[in-house]
Parts: C-alpha cells; sequence; structure tokens
DNA sequence: AACCTTCTCAACCGCTCCATT
DNA sequence: AAATGGAGCGGTTGAGAAGGT
C-alpha cells in the first residue's frame, strides 16, 4: 500500500504561482511563521496549495535575502571544489554560499558550469604529468565491469572499486561519449544517480559521498582521428579513533583529480577533513562540513584551483598518502 | 516574419530520513 | 517494534525565453 498523498492532489492549485499567492503566503509567513507545520500552512494562509509547493516557493524565492542572478567566479570556484568534494549535495553547498539555493545551484550546475568544468578539463597540462598514485585505486576487492574497453590501455586496475564495500548506497557516476572537432567542446548529458547493482558504465566506485565519471573524446586534427578518456573522481576515504574516555576523532580524505588513459596520466589530490565525536555533547561536530568554506577559500589562494577551474593540487604543497 | 531548436529555471515528483504515535 | 506522516533532498520536467535559420 502506497502513503497517503500529503495534501488533496485534485483540490490544489499547481504550476507557477501568481503575485497575490505569493503576497499571501509572504504576508503569512512574516505575521505567523511556518509553525514548523508546512501541509497545514496553505490553509491557514489562504492558499490552494500544496504544502510542499509553499515550501519550495518560500525557500528558493520568497524568503529574505535570496540572491539572483550572475553567479561570481568565487562563487564558480566554491560550486566545482563542493562538487569534487562531496558530489552532488546541493544542500550542502547552498549553507557555504549565503543567499543561494540549492536549487539554483543545481540549475547553475547542470546547465552551466559543468559545461564549463569540462571544457577547462580536457585543455588541462597537468594530463601530461606522470601517473605516480596509481595505488589510490588499488584494493583486492574484485568486480566486473560490464566493460573494460577504456581501461585496456592502462594501468588501473578496473576490477578495484574505490571503495571495498560496494554495496547499495548510491555512488555519483557520470559518464557520456561526447565528439568533438577541433575545438573540443564537450557537452554532458543529464547525468543519471544508479545504484552499483544496475551500473551500466565501466567505472570506478567511490564511496558513499563520491563521484566517479568519465568522458571519452574523440577529436579530429587534420581528419586524423584522436580520442581520450578523461577519469574525474572525488570521494571520501572515513577513519576514526575512538579514545578511552568514549570521545572519537575521525577524519576523511576527499579526492579530486583526472585520469586520461589515452596519455595514461594521472593527476590527483586529496584534502583532509576532521571531526570530533563529543561524549558529553553525545553528537559529531563535523568541522570538515563547518570549516569547508575556509578550506576551500585557502585551496584557491593557494592556487590549488587555478583560474580554469582546474581541481588540481600543487604536488609539492600538498602531502600525498595511499587510499588502500 | 515564421518556424525550429536550444537553453533556462521554477516547480513538481518521489524518495529517504527521522520524529512521533 | 511497527506504522505513520512531515520535512527535506536530489532528479526530472516542461513552459517560456532566447537564439538560430
Amino acid at each position: 500500500m502506497g502513503r497517503a498523498p500529503c495534501c488533496d492532489k485534485a483540490n490544489v492549485k499547481k504550476g507557477p504561482w501568481s503575485p497575490e499567492e505569493d503576497r499571501k503566503l509572504k504576508d503569512y509567513i512574516e505575521t505567523h511563521g511556518t509553525g514548523g507545520n508546512w501541509i497545514a500552512l496553505p490553509q491557514k494562509a489562504g492558499l490552494r496549495r500544496c504544502g510542499k509547493s509553499c515550501r519550495l516557493r518560500w525557500l528558493n524565492y520568497l524568503r529574505p535575502n535570496i540572491k539572483h542572478g550572475e553567479f561570481s567566479d568565487d562563487e564558480d570556484k566554491v560550486i566545482c571544489a563542493l562538487f569534487a568534494s562531496i558530489g552532488s549535495r546541493w544542500s550542502i553547498m547552498a549553507a557555504q554560499l549565503p543567499g543561494r539555493t540549492d536549487n539554483d545551484i543545481k540549475n547553475y550546475w547542470n546547465t552551466k558550469l559543468k559545461k564549463k568544468m569540462m571544457n577547462s578539463l580536457i585543455t588541462l597540462p597537468e594530463l601530461r604529468k606522470p601517473l605516480q598514485h596509481l595505488q589510490s585505486f588499488s584494493s583486492s576487492t574484485n568486480y566486473s565491469y560490464p566493460s573494460q574497453s577504456i581501461f585496456q590501455n592502462s594501468n588501473i586496475n578496473v576490477n578495484a572499486p574505490l571503495s571495498s564495500s560496494i554495496s547499495s548506497s548510491p555512488s555519483y557516476l557520470y559518464s557520456t561519449n561526447t565528439s568533438s572537432y577541433h575545438d573540443q567542446t564537450l557537452s554532458i548529458p543529464s547525468s543519471p544517480r544508479i545504484n552499483a547493482a544496475n551500473r551500466q558504465h565501466p567505472v570506478l566506485q567511490s564511496q558513499d559521498h563520491g563521484f566517479l565519471g568519465l568522458v571519452s573524446t574523440e577529436t579530429y586534427q587534420q581528419g586524423v582521428k584522436d580520442s581520450s578518456t578523461l577519469v574525474f573522481f572525488g570521494g571520501d576515504q572515513a577513519s576514526c579513533s575512538s579514545n578511552s574516555d568514549g570521545s572519537c576523532h575521525y577524519e576523511y580524505r576527499s579526492t579530486a583529480g583526472v585520469y586520461d588513459n589515452h596519455r595514461n596520466n594521472l593527476s590527483d589530490s586529496y584534502k583532509e577533513f576532521g571531526g570530533h565525536y563529543d561524549k558529553e555533547k553525545g553528537y559529531y561536530e563535523d568541522s570538515s562540513l563547518d570549516s569547508s568554506l575556509e578550506e576551500i577559500k585557502q585551496l584557491i589562494s593557494t592556487s590549488n584551483i587555478d583560474n580554469n577551474l582546474n581541481f588540481f593540487v600543487d604536488e609539492t604543497k600538498v602531502e600525498k598518502s595511499m587510499y588502500y
């Protein structure tokens, strides 16, 4: 049996909000607040709308201090860095960008920034760096991918998922084939969020919050076909150490990088974030999220992310380690 | 000017999480 | 412990705008 609908679908209005509806909702919330109950709010406010619709309208459009209009370069960098670190968790990104909503960021990423980023990625000089951290991908866990063709000429072990725990936890996988001519323009189609159970692409798996994608490119130089594959990834690796007093320190690492199997090169980087479990307070203080904006600013200011939205960290400045 | 295609983004849908009963 | 229901989240849709032919 399915769950009961949150409102009477037949009697609620759908579609764009009128100025009159906006005014009613705004007036009501400014006078009474939401009361912690969105479902009951529309009736009280005199609106023929679903409570969820009211909530969305308020959060994404009507509430004070919403920032509309173009995203700045700094915001671009924050979004890219966060995407590399945490994947498509738009609400967390929104928390780091005052005035921006998760919906805004999601739309912006899907329609503009993703393309902009990929255009930057495929022209990176870092792709020509030597492959140094192949062990990052190594693990003893076997997993059969439907197709390994794109890895045939690489040292990457495609039977080695980034995470040893391939499970039902969702991952964020992006795969596309694209052709480009001369200008190396990429187009990235809408990206499905898929489970390990129905993966269809030869991709590696990252842990809970990670993502990994691949882009096959074909370019034509003076009529000669040239193809390569870029792999970009970001993921978390968490560890926790308990203390005798019941507190626990944990930390995780995030990676972001690009592998180019055509040139057999990999560039990767990671940042370490940490947190602390406070026994007295009884909860985790996740400094990784609280401080991520500062981390990102620092990342940017130290040229770890350059003006072309590269994710790569200057290898002389960042400590490296194996994940497995 | 008319038509077609592509892009944008507000809004919806359906799912998970979690508090309450 | 199980059922229920609201909040919140991310993916997707589709109407209107913008751009191209």
